[in-house]
DNA sequence: AGTTCTTATCGCAAATGTACGATAGGTAAA
DNA sequence: TTTACCTATCGTACATTTGCGATAAGAACT
């Protein structure tokens, strides 16, 4: 990517939501959020058999997901149970909801 | 990519929410937005100016915005006038209020 | 120690996204 | 028709994303 010399700022407000926006930008990492909340949580395992995906990939999602602070995995041994967090869920919930009025 | 076989299919508003966040996914996209918002009504020259991109890159942004649904262009000759689509834009913001709880 | 189970990470390939300059297209006015 | 103006599109370069299989990492149990 040629880019100019200089990166762009934006608004603290307008990177956060883009960074937000682009984490939900994949339908599979919307069905994981979707089935997280209806789930309360789950285990990574679940999700592999929940999607035609193979483990590694759903981890990669999971990855991003948890990246972007929308959720958490707190050790169960030898699983892993990721829950929506719900903080930072409430900060994405809050900027989508000032952006659309 | 190697892709598996088959088209994961996802349930339409999982798509449809996924395709929106993809286009909200760039801090551009989402600054274009807000103006058009402040500004009711702008010309791809207005938004040149704003941002330190080049007009063709501008331009190939509100490309996208359009395919989305989030704006439409009206001809003004010589310059084309860009809106937020009301329509789609509820759409879109049903889809995420829906989401978030 | 080794075994098993679960998940993360690595390395690769291919697709997609982002940005630019250059060029084309379309309209209005000279 | 020529000129000027504004915008879209083309072609290119490089970055990032997506997906996979293979491998590593960690904990619990034998």
């Amino acid at each position: 990517m040629k880019r100019s010399l200089e990166t762009i700022v934006y608004k603290k407000d307008t990177e956060a939501l883009a960074k937000f926006a682009k984490v939900l930008g994949h339908p599979t990492r919307i069905a994981i959020l979707k089935h997280l909340e209806s789930a309360t949580c789950c285990h990574t395992g679940d999700l592999v058999d929940v999607f035609p995906l193979a483990q590694s990939t759903v981890s990669q999602h999971l990855k991003e997901l948890k990246n972007a602070g929308l959720i958490q995995g707190e050790l169960n041994p030898p699983k892993i149970k990721y829950c929506i967090n719900q903080e930072n869920w409430n900060v994405a919930k809050k900027l989508f909801q000032d952006f659309f009025d």
